[in-house]
RNA sequence: CGCGGGGUGGAGCAGCCUGGUAGCUCGUCGGGCUCAUAACCCGAAGGUCGGAGGUUCAAAUCCUCCCCCCGCAA
């Protein structure tokens, strides 16, 4: 029986970890980051996949710095014979790396080398591609740039936002992982290189990255709204309060007028010009301290007589 | 005990400060107009104003406690 130790974070990782469960490699411990006080209230909240872990009665350990000693001495006493990591969010060190025999491997949210970092999900939809996937990764100590046991490749869908993405990269992660598993423990795991001249970065996405900027041309600014789901949300102001964008579509132009400059009928939509001749139909908005409306619902407070004509600061 | 906004017919909101007949924009149902319509006109149904106490002649409105939703910050 292999000893895996499993180590993940948010509801990504969490799904993986199902499935590695479900196809009978339960991990002999599961590592997490250590629930903080977050959220309204500073409520705490255990990690999705401490959660899960406990749920399913697995060894679970949180640590806020897995590669100092009292969390490594814990992992040591598992022996592991491999480490597979999933949206851990902490960067292993040497003495980590070295510690199973067979390795350890990481699921990335791209097509490495594409999309090397924290947020590939995110970044891919904002630039507008149309397919991406599932790299399973030998971990190495550069980041994402170790050798790749397989790949999976899924379609993104033209109005799939990053966490619906997620979803389903998620699933196929798991399938993807549970196979590189069988053929890492088969002995039968071919590595290959990922090719330098190809790599590209996903930044981490930033709550600065959420502002929308109307100058863009109408589709990149539908990519960022879509990229930019469930958080941190593309957001503008309309006079002084904020607003958190969901929903939106290319739409064509009737009018001509300034990036920003907005067209309504006060009743059924509302329409931004945006930049290089293009306009965005908002279809569902969220005012801050309200909650999500569809554009019309929004419309019906001002009973057609809607007060601004731009938008954006 | 992090800061703040909100809960009013099915939906979105106003009214609350300065207690005194429940209002607006829609939706629904019925009727009319129209070649026709998500357009227009006429009419109707639908609410113990989140919950529980309290103050008062009188509470959506003032006071206390509780529940739920949301934004920020982390």
């Amino acid at each position: 029986m292999l000893k895996i130790i499993y180590m993940g974070t948010p509801p990504f990782a969490a799904t993986i970890l199902e499935k590695l469960c479900d196809e009978l490699y339960p991990p002999v411990a599961v590592v997490s980051q250590v629930a903080k006080a977050t959220g309204r209230g500073h409520k705490v909240i255990p990690s999705a996949v401490e959660d899960l872990g406990r749920r399913l009665g697995l060894n679970v350990i949180t640590s806020l710095n897995v590669n100092a000693s009292p969390t490594l001495d814990v992992l040591r006493t598992f022996e592991p014979d491999i480490i597979l990591v999933a949206a851990f969010g902490q960067i292993l060190k040497e003495e980590i790396l070295s510690l199973p025999k067979l390795g350890c491997f990481n699921v990335h949210g791209s097509l490495l080398p594409k999309y090397r970092g924290a947020a590939p999900v995110q970044r891919a939809i904002w630039d507008g591609e149309t397919f991406t996937g599932i790299t399973i990764q030998k971990v190495v100590r550069k980041l994402d740039a170790g050798d790749i046991v397989l790949k999976k490749e899924i379609a993104i869908e033209p109005e799939e936002t990053a966490g619906q993405l997620m979803d389903r990269l998620a699933h196929l992660g798991g399938e993807a992982l549970v196979e590189s598993v069988r053929l890492i423990e088969a002995g039968k795991a071919h590595l290959t290189p990922q090719d330098e001249s190809q790599v590209t970065y996903a930044k981490k996405i930033e709550k600065e990255d959420a502002r929308i900027n109307f100058e863009l041309p109408a589709h990149q600014v539908y990519n960022q709204i879509r990229a930019l789901q469930p958080w941190p949300v593309a957001e503008t102001k309309l006079g002084n309060t904020r607003v958190k964008i969901f929903g939106a579509r290319v739409s064509p132009l009737k009018d001509a007028g300034k990036p920003g400059d907005i067209f309504t009928d006060h009743k059924s939509h509302l329409t931004i010009q945006c930049g290089q001749q293009t306009a965005l139909a908002l279809t569902e908005i969220q005012p801050e301290n309200r909650k999500r409306l569809k554009i019309q619902e929004f419309l019906q407070a001002f009973r057609g007589n809607f007060p601004f004509n731009k938008i954006g600061s």
